[in-house]
Formats: C-alpha cells, sequence, structure tokens
DNA sequence: CCGTAAGGTTACGCGCGAGTAAGTTATCTC
DNA sequence: GAGATAACTTACTCGCGCGTAACCTTACGG
C-alpha cells in the first residue's frame, strides 16, 4: 500500500517532519530511523539516502526549527519600537511559535543542548539570539544616556532568555493556555521585575489600533 | 594494581562521584560502564552489583546531586528574612553550589532533563522548588496586603528558576567568575527588572556584619 | 515505446556496550 | 587459624539498531 512516488523536495520535508515528530516523542537516542522513515511513508534506506546519517537527520531538523523560530522572533520584534514593546512583541512571537511548533521546541531545546554532537550548534544560535537582545538593551540604554559593561548586558539577556525557555516548557505542557497570557506574565517578570511587583506595579500588554489588548487576541 | 578493598559504603561513594563525573562529560548513553567502573577503581561487575543497572545508577547520581542542590539551598535562605534578601542569599547559594560543582549541575540540568526515564524525576524537584519559591513570594504578598492568582505566582517562579537556570550554565563554562557576582546581576534582572534598570535604578547586594559587600566575599 | 534515472524495496552485516556466570582472594569473627 | 562472607576479577553472551549492498519499478523525455 505504498501511496505514490513524490519528487524529492517534496519527500525531504515530509522526512524533517517526521523526524521532528520522533525525535521530540523518543529522544535522539531512542527515536529509531525505520519508525521516522515509516512515518515518512517510506523505507529506510530512503532517508539515508536523502539526509545521510542519523546525526546528520538531526541537525537538519535542529536547523530548520531553529531559523523558523529566529524568523519569526526577528518578524515580530521591530528594533523601532520602544524597547518595552520590542519585547513584549519578541516575547509573544516565541511563544507563539512554541504553542504551534510543541515537537519542534522540544528537539530544540530539550534535545539538542544535552547532546554533545548538537549542543555546539545550538549554543551558537541561542548565543546569538542573546546578543541580539544585548544589542538592543545597550541601544536604549544609550538612548537614555546610560552605559554598562558588557557583560551585565549579556547577563541580562541571559536571564531573559532562561525566563522565557522555562516558561515556554510550562506553556507546552499546558496546550489550554494562551500564549500573549504567558508572554505578559513573562513581562511582569522581567521588564517589572518582583520588587515592583510587590508594591502593586504590575505591566499591562499595550493597546492595539482598534483599541484591544494584544493579549486577549 | 588493584590499591585495596574498601567497604561498601565508600566504594558506592566513589562510584557515584565517578559516575557524575563521566555522565556529565559524556552523557548519558555515550557514558560506558567500563569507564565508570575504572573511575571508581574497580571492576565493571562491582558497579552493578552496587548500583543495579545504568539507569538505576543515574538515578543515584540524579537524586544525590539535587539533594545537595536543595539542602544548599534551603540554608542559604532563611524564611524569617526579608523577601529581597532571601532571594539573594537563596541565588547566591545557589550559584556557589554550581560553581563548585560542575559536573552535578551538568547531571542534574542537561542529561537529566531531555532523557524521558529521568526527566519525570527531575520535573518532580524542580517543582518542588518552584513551589517553594511561589509560596514565599505569596508571603511575601500578604504582608504587603496584596493577593495574585496562583497561576501568576508559579509564572514569576517559572521565570526566576528558568533565568537562573541559564545564568548557571554560563556560571559552569567561566569557571574564574565570582558566583556572588553573578547572582547580583541575576537579582537585578528578576528582582529590579529591565524597566527599572532602563532608568537607573539598580541592585546592590546588602552588607553583611562587618560591613564589607557580600559579592566581594 | 523504449532507455534511463529517480524513486523505492528487502534483507542483511556487524560493532558496540549493557549486563552476567563462574570463579578467586582478602579480611573479619570466633 | 578455620570458615564464612564480603570484595573483587576475568571472560564471556547477546540483542539492538545503524548503516548498506543489491535489487526492483514507475515515470517521462526523446
Amino acid at each position: 500500500m505504498q501511496s505514490k512516488r513524490l519528487p524529492r523536495a517534496v519527500r525531504e520535508q515530509q522526512m524533517l517532519d517526521a523526524a521532528v515528530r520522533v525525535f521530540s516523542e523518543r529522544g535522539f537516542h531512542a527515536a529509531n530511523m525505520d519508525e521516522i522513515a515509516e512515518l515518512s511513508g517510506v523505507s529506510k534506506p530512503m532517508v539515508y539516502a536523502y539526509h545521510g546519517t542519523k546525526e546528520e537527520l538531526f541537525l537538519s531538523c535542529l536547523r530548520r526549527e531553529s531559523e523558523r523560530l529566529m524568523e519569526r522572533i526577528l518578524a515580530a520584534s521591530d528594533a523601532t519600537l520602544p524597547p518595552d514593546e520590542q519585547l513584549w512583541r519578541g516575547i509573544k512571537g516565541f511563544f507563539e511559535f512554541v504553542g504551534a511548533h510543541r515537537d519542534g521546541w522540544s528537539v530544540l531545546h530539550r534535545q539538542a543542548r544535552s547532546l554533545e554532537p548538537f549542543a555546539g550548534e545550538l549554543a551558537g544560535m541561542r548565543k546569538a539570539l542573546v546578543q541580539l537582545i544585548a544589542h538592543r538593551l545597550d541601544v536604549a540604554l544609550q538612548k537614555e544616556g546610560r552605559q554598562v559593561r558588557p557583560d551585565d548586558l549579556t547577563s541580562m539577556a541571559l536571564s531573559l532568555v532562561g525566563a522565557s525557555e522555562s516558561l515556554a516548557d510550562w506553556l507546552s505542557a499546558h496546550p489550554d493556555e494562551d500564549p500573549a497570557r504567558t508572554a505578559t506574565r513573562l513581562m511582569n517578570a522581567v521588564w517589572m521585575g518582583a520588587g515592583q511587583l510587590l508594591h502593586g506595579h504590575t505591566w499591562k500588554p499595550p493597546l492595539d489600533e482598534r483599541g484591544n489588548h494584544q493579549a486577549a487576541a
């Protein structure tokens, strides 16, 4: 019952879809190439023909997913906006991605971080994001006439990314939660800070053109 | 050249030490039982005799390390202190632990999180910490006469833990960095918040009895 | 309508490393 | 100092799953 022969480009994507799913469900080692092949509607040697070894296949998944995520974040956060709004939109875009691509996120964050062949690759991408955020913070600070040591900027960006990742995991375990709501919570944590919240100063999402809260979108 | 016969209790700890090191260097799957045995000064069947399967051995490592970490954090953060100081001390204790037990931390955070047999166990411990923090936040808020929805408390705690983990990874890659300095940076991120920092309001570590900054200890 | 290449398959080799059976010495106890 | 037992070793088995060799078959360009 083999459905139909498909052109390489199409099959390659199906294979990546299947691989992302299986890797995220079972983890890299427990994932087995036959299962990935079957889920792609094809037999194992085809996977090897198109994507090389298991390791190379995983790397392809990693690259595709992280590229999509980065695009999403960059598209959402516009450098010309005020800093809080940049942050808000970036975070919201990130959580929306995670909400929509659970297993892609799992491949990136859970699997790739621990396994040595991939950790480096992923660390590189994460670093790029951290540096981007650090740079935008720097710009915002300079507009206020302030200057901060580079390590302090990096720490701030790392905290932000770490907090986001942590909430992203929580979000992916709570499918019914609205990503924008989670984003709002994160803004309260990292933009306002616990000290402010103690005194009742909270952060609220900005209004869009129609006057609706973006969080309710 | 077998050095000496040792009582079980001693050998068991040596094995855990060796295992933590090897697991953290190679990862769970790439780690091999012979290497762990050799590093414990003993041959493989002894490891099986004392710690059961590879999986059980890893679980023992996980439990020992996470217990030590929890103890450390609880000992440092005293619930009778004001909230910012509780947070400060807890974070500082955490980073000091990570600085002193790099590979223990690696086993916990990098390895255990992704591998299915262990992820659940670790998630449980992490959850306990998150709930502890959420509870203390709640107490602090109630002292101010405020009330916050439980999910908002949890989010705040999750952000905090996530940010800490992120900086802990950075710290373990920068051995010369002072843990207390990293803790200060984290306080600025999560207690003050990016919004405050933009306006030049920063957080400084409290003074100890002798008038020294604790960060310089 | 035929040749050829792209899409596809079945069936296997083989290395690695978890786990063990059977046996050997040190050490402690009475 | 005998005998029991805890500490330890050598030398295997064996299954799993990655990766491949060798072989079909459908589509389609000329």
